[in-house]
DNA sequence: ATAAACCATACTTAATTGGTATACATTGTT
DNA sequence: AACAATGTATACCAATTAAGTATGGTTTAT
């Protein structure tokens, strides 16, 4: 039941890219140093981003990163299922050959992940990064 | 965000024997096949259960496992527990030295997923094993 | 005493995740 | 036009975790 360090690193770095909300785009290298994520690892995990369109990419001398749209519009689950794909807590959820036996279709656990499964993306598509930064996620 | 298979498993063997509900202990091996689990990794996951008072064990010819308690008091989050140990979402929330830099102690993603982990935790308390036979779990 | 069960520990294998390397394409500057 | 600074794409390697197996032991009904 964990998000992975690439899932971390993508909520750091969307985050870093909506707190400067600058003009010019961010050179990899500098997010890299600042957020403490190896180059290499982090321009790949940006061209996830860039295709789920929560990033822009700028390539060429002065190129670099910038957020693709508004703050408020970026949940935690635009961003981890960029990084991730679709969630699933249990592969019984995406694939029925996996639910144990092929019992009645669906067994009862089968029902009550998927409960859980559907509660946690909804949460996660409740909070924004807008939120995040406006200190409006309170536990 | 996945469970375990071994969670899986024992999400399934516990539901499994609340359903028998016999007097005699049933034996691994009559487990193991019903639900298609590899039986010695069955008797370890077994020792598990056993430890978190979910599941009883018989020693000796004759002996096998049953349940420990009432399936109404046996909550998805209690077995999960069992097999995985507690629930942390992000390596952070356990070792605040992954909070990727050590910022303000604790940074705003580490809020959010907090309140995620939080809500996640509640919902995996609220299902106990008699709802799921009942099928009370809906979706 | 014996056989049928579970227990404990350690080991091996498989899958996933995290990170790196190589070669290439684009673009601003000189 | 050449160059250097950037991002792109693909493939590869390493580390960690999860899944499964093996060996030898303990308990207990018969």
């Amino acid at each position: 039941m964990r998000i992975t360090q690439e899932g971390d690193y993508a909520l750091r770095v969307v985050l870093y890219l909506c707190k400067e909300n600058m003009n010019e785009p961010k050179k990899s290298k500098i997010i890299s140093e600042h957020e403490k994520i190896p180059l290499r690892f982090l321009l790949k995990l940006f061209r996830k981003l860039n295709k789920a369109g929560i990033i822009k990419s700028f390539r060429g001398a002065e190129g670099g990163y910038s957020i693709a749209k508004s703050p408020d519009k970026i949940t935690l689950k635009d961003i981890i299922e960029a990084i991730d794909g679709p969630i699933f807590i249990n592969r019984c959820i995406y694939d029925a050959d996996f639910c144990n036996l092929n019992r009645t279709n669906t067994c009862d656990i089968h029902h009550a992940l998927l409960k859980i499964q559907k509660r946690l993306v909804e949460d996660l598509e409740n909070i924004t990064i807008d939120n995040v930064i406006k200190g409006e996620v309170q536990f």
